[in-house]
DNA sequence: TTCATTATTTGACCTAAGTCAAATTTCTTG
DNA sequence: CAAGAAATTTGACTTAGGTCAAATAATGAA
């Protein structure tokens, strides 16, 4: 079964030299080191980072403690969503959790290739697609699954993840306390 | 402030005769009685449907527990998301919860009309913007708010709700038990 | 109206996960 | 390599919410 993701890749690079070439035009390289922000709180997120290599995650803060919202990888697009679509204040942060080297598409320029090329129209509606049944998915698992299993999950689905990211950062993913995730460890 | 929502509905009003005209042409209206079926779990939702009136909600089963995933009222458009856009089977039912009328629009048509109408791919990258900033504030709400002030929120922003559903819909959207729900309402 | 069905509440007890504090283990960097 | 810092684990205790069962309350059809 190939993934709705491999059909978002399979149509980008279906897209005529025209439209690609709209694309690379408004997309510039940029690179982070471990530890930076690529986006703070309260700015306006103007832009799309599409993850070339390395790992950032997107969180944000309650009570001084820090809920992790999603976890990116190579080929992934970090983007606080609703900061992104509404050009509103971000309540998210995102961060570089090794050096990255990311392509950046500016917001506006995206807005107004989109409204000559209709393919990126489309681009972007699979892109939202995407994204949406990616949260219907976290949704489901915090309701049906128990810690241990949404662990497991991630053990199973992306062992690489517990190679390279902190437990802090996996336990706030999962919506769980450090010492939590620890007990469970140590339990299985 | 607008909404997101007022925004889409303000587009659909500003779009050309043409445009709308193709979009009336895909769409025809239906009455559900009280407990009926939109659509069943396993089902492929090849139907979008638009809330004239009534009440409808979204539901899954999880060790014969029903969870609500989504409540629908006037002008809501009532769809499994993932289901609709993979096209493929169903984990949700919709359920009218009153005797609804809705306005029916095929998915097939909607995918043709969407190649010659820019328009109409520009509305539907809309709602599915909109459809995961939804997803986004309910996960956001059980991460950061206890169960008391999901429902105090809800009691706040729709009050409506508490006269015409039952407390058993009312914990299953909250996430929570009956008894929990009943619990939370005694100490108000 | 009245009786039965359905919805809601209350009680007693249980469990997953949180909190705070202290102990280890593992990394870093001089 | 050693010392300090950071990450992880462990312990003791608390809490939000769940479960199962029984008691009321509300609704609706005959």
């Amino acid at each position: 079964m190939t993934s709705y993701l491999d059909k978002i890749n399979n149509y980008i690079k279906s897209l005529d030299n025209d439209t690609l070439t709209v694309l690379q035009n408004i997309s510039t390289d940029k690179k982070f080191k471990k530890g930076d922000l690529l986006l703070r709180q309260n700015e306006i997120c103007g832009k799309s980072y599409l993850i070339i290599t390395g790992i950032a995650r997107k969180y944000y803060l309650n009570d001084g403690k820090e809920i992790t919202t999603e976890l990116y990888f190579e080929n992934d697009l970090a983007v606080s969503f609703d900061s992104y679509t509404l050009q509103q204040p971000s309540r998210e942060f995102i961060e570089a959790l090794t050096d990255v080297s990311v392509s950046i598409t500016h917001y506006q320029a995206f807005q107004d290739a989109k409204t000559k090329y209709p393919k990126l129209l489309a681009l972007d509606l699979m892109l939202a697609e995407y994204y949406g049944m990616g949260l219907e998915n976290r949704l489901f698992q915090f309701h049906t699954m128990t810690a241990t299993d949404r662990y497991l999950e991630i053990l199973n689905k992306s062992p690489h993840i517990i190679q390279t990211i902190s437990l802090t950062i996996i336990a706030s993913y999962l919506g769980i306390s450090l010492e939590t995730l620890s007990r469970i460890r140590a339990k299985i």
